[in-house]
DNA sequence: TATTGTTATACTCTATAACTATA
DNA sequence: TATAGTTATAGAGTATAACAATA
């Protein structure tokens, strides 16, 4: 990429985009992102946040609602939105609970749990393939590293 | 994050959400991504594509629309509506190539490179700050770590 | 009053394609 | 015909707030 003006601008704060972490951050989990969603996009017709849906219902009997926002990390709204329709679909069901109205239980329905079957192997199988990229001592610290950075990061967000 | 039935659902395949990598590297992402434009957002009203493309012109004198692109990894169509309301807000000019007509030669304003020199320091304040929290070995992984995946996962896109 | 969830609205981002003008 | 850029459109994602039902 060798491209554009290279002439010394004559200033102090400079800025190598490529190089800059958030920017190649970005990079790579889009990339990532979009590795994995070929697997279930196109195939079973789901967006992401519907997939990260069943996902987190996959290894569990129900949910209430509230919890599937939390795992997921997606706010109410877009669970909201992408039940309406995973329910409509037929994949999820979504019943009021009887101890408290405002609740809705959240379960996978066969067809549901059939399409998870189906699309966890694949998943995991592209995520092991993506990791094996990495040495064993990337490896290893790679679990570290995230944990730290994404800690230090919400730090900052909650700061301001 | 203790929330849900965990009872065994009987089946095979299956994927813990918060540890998949994937997930947790799109959440690390977002939340860097989040916390960067914290810097540039408000303050300087700039969403994140003005951002890359005021950092791309940052250290070049001037830049063909086209290489834009490749450096920002924006498409032409995302550089077009970035640049048309970084141009409206005299940030950036952007002139005809009298060589040849469909290129437009782009360069950041006076204003436009005091506000690159006001946000530089602060991101890369930033950016250092967060990768503080790694320690020495984790540091120096990191570089390989980011490098093969991208590379890796560009790969599983092409081929499908 | 507080909580769960839905609906509304607006803006950002992604993706594709049609179109203009230049070459 | 190929390339650079613009415009149009639709769908996905993000963000806030108003609202209804329930507790």
């Amino acid at each position: 990429m060798d491209v554009g003006e290279r002439e010394p601008v004559g200033q102090d704060a400079d800025l190598n985009l490529p190089g800059f972490f958030p920017y190649r951050l970005a990079l790579l989990a889009e990339t990532v992102s979009h590795s994995m969603a070929q697997l279930y996009a196109d195939r079973f017709e789901m967006t992401r946040h519907e997939w990260r849906i069943v996902a987190a219902l996959g290894n569990r009997k129900r949910l209430a609602g509230r919890d599937v926002g939390r795992l997921t990390t997606l706010d109410k709204m877009q669970v909201s939105r992408a039940l309406s329709g995973l329910e409509e679909r037929g994949l999820v069901t979504r019943i009021a609970d009887p101890l408290d109205r405002r609740n809705h239980i959240l379960a996978l329905t066969p067809a549901g749990r059939s399409l998870y079957q189906k699309v966890v192997p694949l998943v995991r199988a592209r995520e092991e393939y993506i990791l094996s990229a990495l040495n064993e001592g990337e490896a290893k610290a790679l679990d570290g590293i995230m944990t730290k950075l994404q800690a230090r990061t919400e730090d900052l967000l909650r700061r301001g």
